[in-house]
Formats: C-alpha cells, sequence, structure tokens
DNA sequence: GATAGGGGTTCCAGTCACGGGAAGGTCAAG
DNA sequence: CTTGACCTTCCCGTGACTGGAACCCCTATC
C-alpha cells in the first residue's frame, strides 16, 4: 500500500502518518523507488493511533499503548493504568473548563450589551489580583 | 517600576511580560540604562490581561478586550459578544471532552486490570475506522 | 518523445503562548 | 573591588501537527 491508500483507510492524512514514522511511531519499509510500502500491520497501527488519539491520549500514551498492543503477553492492568492516568488529566481539564465557563456565563448574563461603556466583564477583568497579605 | 515588580503585583512572569512587549500588547518606556520603565497603567494593563488569560481568551482576544478596555466609548455590546463566542468555544470544548471522558469511562469499567492479555480498551483502539459505504 | 496529471519524496517554516538557559550589562551593599 | 540580585537580548524547545516549496515517479495521451 502507498501512503495515499493508507491514508484513506486509517483516516489519518498522509502528513500525519509521515509524522508518525518520524518519531517512531511505525515503520514501513520502502520499495525501490523510494515509496513507502505500507503492510497490513502497518495499517492497523494506525488507525489504532487514530483512534487513541481521538480519544484524546498524548503521543507518549499512544506510544506505550501501541507497546502494549504488540505484546500479546501483556497485563491489561497497565492499559487500565495509562487510560485511567489519561482520564484524569480530562477530569482536570473539564473541571478547569467548567470553572472559567462559569465565571464567563456569570459575567456575560451581568453584561447589558449595549451601546454604553460600563460593562461588568471589564470591571472583572481589571481587577488587580490580591496579594493577600493576611 | 522594574519588571520584576510589576511580575510580582501583575502575577505574571517577567518571561511573559517581555513577550506580551514583543507582541505589541504593552509598551513600557526604557530608562537610559535599557530597563523598562513601567508605569501604573501598564501594570493594569499586564494585570489585565492576565485575568483575560485566566480566563482562556486567547491572545488575539485579549488584544480585542485590550483596546476595548483603553476605550472609554466602547459598547459593552462588543466586550459581550467576544465573550460569548469564547464561551461557545468553552463549550464545545467541554463537550469533546466528555464525549471522551464518556467513552474511556465506559472502557476503563470494563477491563479486568489483571494480569491477562484481554482488555476491551484494547479491542476499542484496534477497531478498523467506518469506511460508511451506506 | 514530449507533456500533463496525480501520485510520491524531502526539508523548512509556522502554529500557540510561552519557558529555559546562555551570555552579558547594571546597580546597591559591603 | 567584589558579590549577588537584578536587568537585557537572543535562541532553542515545547505538542502534534499543517502548509508549502522543490523535486522525483508513474501512467496515459498526443
Amino acid at each position: 500500500m502507498n501512503i495515499g491508500e493508507v491514508a484513506q483507510r486509517s483516516g489519518l492524512p498522509a502528513k500525519t502518518i509521515r509524522y508518525y514514522e518520524e518519531i517512531g511511531l511505525v515503520a514501513p519499509p520502502r520499495d525501490a523507488n523510494g515509496y513507502r510500502a505500507f503492510r497490513e500491520s502497518d495499517l492497523h497501527k494506525l488507525a489504532f493511533l487514530g483512534r487513541a488519539r481521538a480519544l484524546g491520549f498524548t503521543i507518549e500514551d499512544c506510544r506505550a499503548l501501541l507497546a502494549l498492543y504488540e505484546d500479546h503477553s501483556r497485563a491489561s492492568a497497565d492499559v487500565k493504568r495509562i487510560a485511567r492516568l489519561h482520564l484524569d488529566r480530562i477530569d482536570e481539564k473539564i473541571t478547569e473548563l467548567q470553572a472559567m465557563r462559569g465565571t464567563l456565563s456569570q459575567l456575560i448574563e451581568a453584561c447589558a450589551g449595549d451601546n454604553r461603556p460600563d460593562c461588568p466583564i471589564m470591571e472583572d477583568l481589571a481587577a488587580l489580583p490580591d496579594h493577600g497579605s493576611g
């Protein structure tokens, strides 16, 4: 398979596939003309990577997961641990975003949104940070 | 004020303040020795930027907000519009993360997490993408 | 054999919002 | 005069790609 076909079947852009080769996630052999010659196993790895990335795993997580994917004597506990750590990161991010969301939506609701300059959003942003002297 | 004091009072790292100068968000004059000489107004701008960034606004949003901050004949509607667009982006991100969270937590729950290789997480990741022929 | 097009290849630069660290100038205190 | 804390600029690295230039390969057509 050339890169175009693999791109189509894995759902990844050709650029991304080349990048994954560069960082050592896949290592397709080359044809005599220099073209990458992807095997079915490469396609499966790339599809795996695409799915893992879609779930938000970092590239380094993906590298670890791919190693476990290839390791038929793996322990599912290892997979689960990686997934759980990632879930924790996601929860942190969600919490952070929801905090922003809370503040923002309050401010937006309080803002008249008319042609006058007075604006609770501006007032909030303009507040100097607390130096907490107590 | 030198950069150290402004950093402390604004809560921003000196590095970040220099970066904000570089991209034109603040323009403190210089002392004879080449040191940046921040005015109170610069401090206020920087504190404003810090707060806006903490709410997740992009630098370009910040640039626009700062212009409105300085514009005493602004319309609060303009502020509100920027904030609302940002809120929409936050909501998108939250939705995306919650989708990941949903899939991941299901998979994690279904995974035995023992020393056997069988693992629903791996099975999910290994699925080839649908080519949707119908 | 020339040409057009649709593959493929490499390499370089840019993204976003900084952070780290080197190499060097400045200032107040002892 | 030295120490040490501050300040300066400059350049590289981050994560995970994306865009584009310049070039090669292969097939089909005239």
